[in-house]
DNA sequence: AAGGTTTACGTTAACGTTAAAAGCATGAGT
DNA sequence: ACTCATGCTTTTAACGTTAACGTAAACCTT
């Protein structure tokens, strides 16, 4: 039933009248959008299926199937027709069904930690999460963002996990008891990705002491923080190897790590003279732009003056900086191994991946 | 036929051999990893079906299904006997199968933009992703990491995209094309969430006025930036209509964004006696961390001498800074919102969220 | 040359789910 | 008593793919 009437209302009235149509609209389309909240997506491109492809060549699903495959059984000249038959038409195949008769899932699970706080203020993680997502996709396998929130889904979506930000005393003991196979990263348990970066400042500071200098600082932040704690041990090998006096110094990330670091610096500059070191091993890049600025700043000529090096090598900050480079991609490499051996049958193992020195300008 | 043969050796040549063992298990483990690079999946655990549930209810699957989905035509009881013993069983449904039977695919694309360089040192969005992954499960989605890179293969594998860091001209006519739904972030191009920035400014401003702030510097970095841009816009529109000076500084973001600014408000502080300025309207909270140390630094109070404003509001750097909020779980809804309307078939618009001024102890 | 083995294909049954169709009581209307 | 409708349940047919199985023909073996 249709309600016909004609209203009249002046000009003010028309206005007011068509402001409340359009509020209603959206009323209704909020609506809608509700109550279809089951029904959020999208037909998948209704592509062509195996079975045109193989009406189109004449054969069987069989024969197109173990062509596409690359399943023996079928002779070269026909697979080859197949082949760029699929080629022509574009054919895709389907991969809910491929997953479905297989009973497999390419579903890698990326476990973000539960506050990004710490994790948002590392550049380091987003470029690795970069890495991660090409070297998944190129081996075929799907990277699916997680919280940890619902971490309880991921038993159920995914075949295995990457958990960024884990702590060694903070790994989800589910996974253990479920024998679900994951990875973490720099916690050195279970399947974990470790960087060698004590052996990197090691070597930093081994290089440092071939050209000349005897007197290094060590400037780390929050040496809380694990990563930090292991440049500082490398550091400390090399000294006592070397018989060098140990110098460290730790500034408060809290605010930014270069401005910390540049404050620091410069009340260094001004309280000591002459200035008792000729070197500053800076725990990562940022720390580093922060030095050599204060250095600029307060009349000191890097590297004749000071040498100063960073860690992380990330784009950003390092284009001039004496530093130790990450190689992320190879890191993203051994996470995608650690999973699969898992999967595979082998036990989780801990896979260490070199740092290198790179030598730019500041040292 | 087994090889049986007993070897002397003496103990160095023992060592020698069980290394060489270690070595040839070794390029063996690597080699099988190699060869069986296309089944690097994982039996999805294969949990109970539809079938079993219902021969353990005595019913058929059909009753199942109805019950568990929410569809009518079974009675109450039937439905709450079946609801009850899938808890007890713990069944899950199988994704993949529900997704071959509908014909539809609940992954959304998150892509991320080819270089990591701009991306990764807003941490802004990295809680972005934190808020799009929460709410996109919450609604049933599946959110998965795409590099620009391997877009092509969004088409065959996603029901829609999120573009993240996609710049208005450098939008992907291959989408517009083919239909496909998408988003993008603060383009205002097609469907596309942008954030009132300008208004959040004019707001800050205004309110810096009504605190008796008469002049007011506004402190951005490397101009050429949209979102700079914009709160510039809005500073400028402010000061206009308050009939005020303008003021414009623009730093680097180069090297550290706090850093920059630290140097050079303390250029400012020393060069002009008396400061000219009352207020730094700042185009980010990193550059307010780094005016509010220089300004304690030279010895000024914050807010009494000088107010100081922020933009972000990133739980990092703004717990004592007066700043714009971004709603960043409310900017996710309305992408997701966007993505949703589209797939219903409603034309692509565009969403404003709102910012909201939070005032703490800088101003 | 008779038998077995390999090769190349076709047929068909899964995989777990949903939805349409069909069955089947029960009750009401004629 | 017979039809018809109704509410609940089961049966069955999809969805697109893979793999096990069948069936010929061709290719060896003795």
């Amino acid at each position: 039933m249709l309600l016909k009437k004609t209203i009249w209302m002046n000009s003010h009235e028309g206005f007011l009248c068509l402001s409340l149509v359009g509020l209603i609209c959206d009323i209704l389309k909020n609506l809608i959008l509700y109550f279809k909240k089951s029904d959020h997506y999208c037909m998948s491109n209704k592509s062509v299926t195996i079975h045109e492809l193989a009406n189109l060549a004449g054969v069987s699903i069989a024969s197109v199937s173990r062509a596409l495959n690359g399943k023996p059984g079928i002779s070269d000249t026909l697979r080859a027709r197949i082949l760029s038959l699929s080629e022509e038409i574009n054919y895709q195949p389907n991969v809910m069904a491929r997953q479905l008769i297989s009973g497999k899932t390419p579903v890698v699970a990326l476990c973000m930690p539960p506050s990004p706080y710490e994790f948002s203020d590392r550049p380091y993680f987003v470029h690795l999460y970069q890495a991660l997502t090409l070297y998944l996709h190129r081996k075929g396998l799907v990277p699916v963002l997680f919280a940890y929130e619902n971490i309880d889904q991921v038993f159920s979506q995914a075949s295995s996990a990457i958990l960024l930000g884990a702590t060694e005393d903070d790994r989800p003991e589910i996974f253990d008891r479920q024998k679900f196979p994951y990875v973490t990263l720099e916690t050195g348990v279970g399947a974990s990705v470790v960087i060698d970066e004590a052996n990197g400042v090691y070597k930093l500071t081994h290089y440092l002491f071939k050209k000349g200098r005897k007197n290094m600082l060590f400037l780390g932040e929050n040496i809380d923080i694990s990563t930090s704690q292991g440049r500082l041990r490398g550091y400390r090998k090399a000294i006592n190897e070397l018989g060098l006096q140990e110098h460290f110094n730790n500034v408060s990330r809290q605010i930014s790590s270069s401005l910390s670091a540049y404050r620091q610096m410069m009340k260094l500059f001004q309280s000591s003279e002459p200035f008792p070191y000729d070197a500053i091993i800076c725990a990562n890049d940022e720390l580093a732009v922060g030095v050599i600025q204060a250095a600029e700043d307060a009349g000191y000529k890097v590297p004749e003056d000071l040498s100063v090096t960073g860690f992380d090598d990330l784009p950003r900050f390092s284009n001039k900086i004496t530093t130790i480079h990450q190689d992320i991609p190879k890191i993203a490499e051994a996470a995608v191994s650690l999973l699969s051996e898992q999967l595979d049958g082998f036990p989780p193992r801990v896979i260490e991946v070199m740092t290198r020195l790179v030598s730019r300008e500041s040292a």
